[in-house]
DNA sequence: TTTGGAAAATAAACACTGTTCAGTATATTT
DNA sequence: AAATATACTGAACAGTGTTTATTTTCCAAA
């Protein structure tokens, strides 16, 4: 209970190594998605690549859903990164169109953390009910201003920014999900090597719809 | 190697017995998958509620997969009762927004059985690569069916049907689906009791903007 | 420099999961 | 009644997330 601990710098360093212990967990664990996918994603896996025993991990996390929270911040960072690069157009139209577009890409291209940022329920046990998701915060802001600024100079159909923000998302996540999860092909007849065609063309042809 | 089955009675009887059984495991699982949620429906949960050891249950089923499989048809089956009692309006358009209504309704009133339709992998590991989804027919053809009239009356402003219907689809599925997982209250400021009118207010402005 | 105590890591266990298999009980045929 | 085929189950295997008692590591005071 007597206070004891004099020297800062060691517990500035302890902390520094906390921090870096959760990097590492994070790190493999993220890495493990991209490459085995979603279903080898084990605590008992994780502890293996970092050489740790499954027990440590829990002193760093609360339990797999603070993890798997921690992963999907990760893979938000890295989609709106390639927001920035990819969404640059004078035009608030074309950006909103450059926009779509580099969300699809970037579902093609991380559909393992995609999954885990829209569909897997597990992270989000991590929020509790009373506080908000801050992860997705970036991505849902950066298509609600531009809708927002859009709407203001009458570019699009859309009268309330958040209607034409989720309608957007939707549409584009629609897509994405159920050919994610098989149902899409599976049903439409469209064959594998088209849908990414088919999904391109059905959201120009949104896109178009709901210009001013 | 001999034949040496006779009594044709008999073995009729052992086939009827063996498809009772399915169907009460089927029942029973679709039962805990709607009163308790997707969660707690092991096989160990399902052989407990029909009285059977755990291991009885693969003498019917080849795994959980191909028992999730027949739960989904059943799933299915109550989701094409509700559309031909609520898809009923002379005008195909009408019978349109009666479809994506009764679409919305269904995911609401059985969120855990709408999961396994068109969110859970489980269930489509029973389907092989080679062969085709049947569950989802009936529903998806009743959409295509009345997307290719609306097109051929020119109702829509679709030219493809099978890009309307996936549209169409995408666009409510994606809505449902990021609500249910919990990345669209969480993200969009819209308490929990206005999602559904804020679902509704897209849905309606969407068929309005694909009216020809 | 040794000792006392805090902090970090772990082995082992608990309660689950899907699944398999050897062995038992029941039903049918010979 | 004996032999055989069918139906069923207990126990085990290999895996999961998680907790706890124990050991190892590390740092500060005597």
């Amino acid at each position: 209970m007597h206070c004891k601990q004099f020297n800062v710098g060691i517990i500035e360093r302890k902390e520094r190594e906390k921090a870096e212990m959760r990097r590492r967990i994070v790190d493999v664990a993220i890495k493990m998605f991209v490459e085995d996918g979603y279903e080898k994603v084990s605590i008992r896996n994780i502890a293996d690549k970092i050489e740790y025993s499954p027990a440590t991990i829990y002193l760093y996390y609360k339990d797999k859903d603070q993890l798997l929270y921690d992963v999907q911040t990760e893979a938000f960072a890295t989609l709106a990164t390639e927001f920035l690069q990819k969404v640059n157009s004078r035009d608030p139209f074309k950006r909103l169109e450059q926009l779509a577009h580099a969300y699809l890409e970037f579902s093609r291209n991380h559909p393992e953390l995609y999954d885990l940022m829209f569909i897997i329920k597990a992270p989000m046990n991590a929020v509790m009910d009373e506080e908000k998701w801050k992860n997705g915060d970036p991505a849902y802001d950066a298509l609600y201003n531009l809708m927002q600024e859009c709407i203001d100079k009458k570019l699009v159909k859309f009268k309330n920014a958040t209607v034409g923000t989720l309608s957007v998302w939707s549409f584009a996540h629609g897509f994405i999900s159920l050919n994610l999860r098989g149902r899409c092909v599976k049903v439409s007849g469209v064959s594998d090597e088209d849908m990414p065609a088919v999904m391109d063309e059905a959201i120009k042809e949104y896109l178009r719809m709901i210009k001013a």
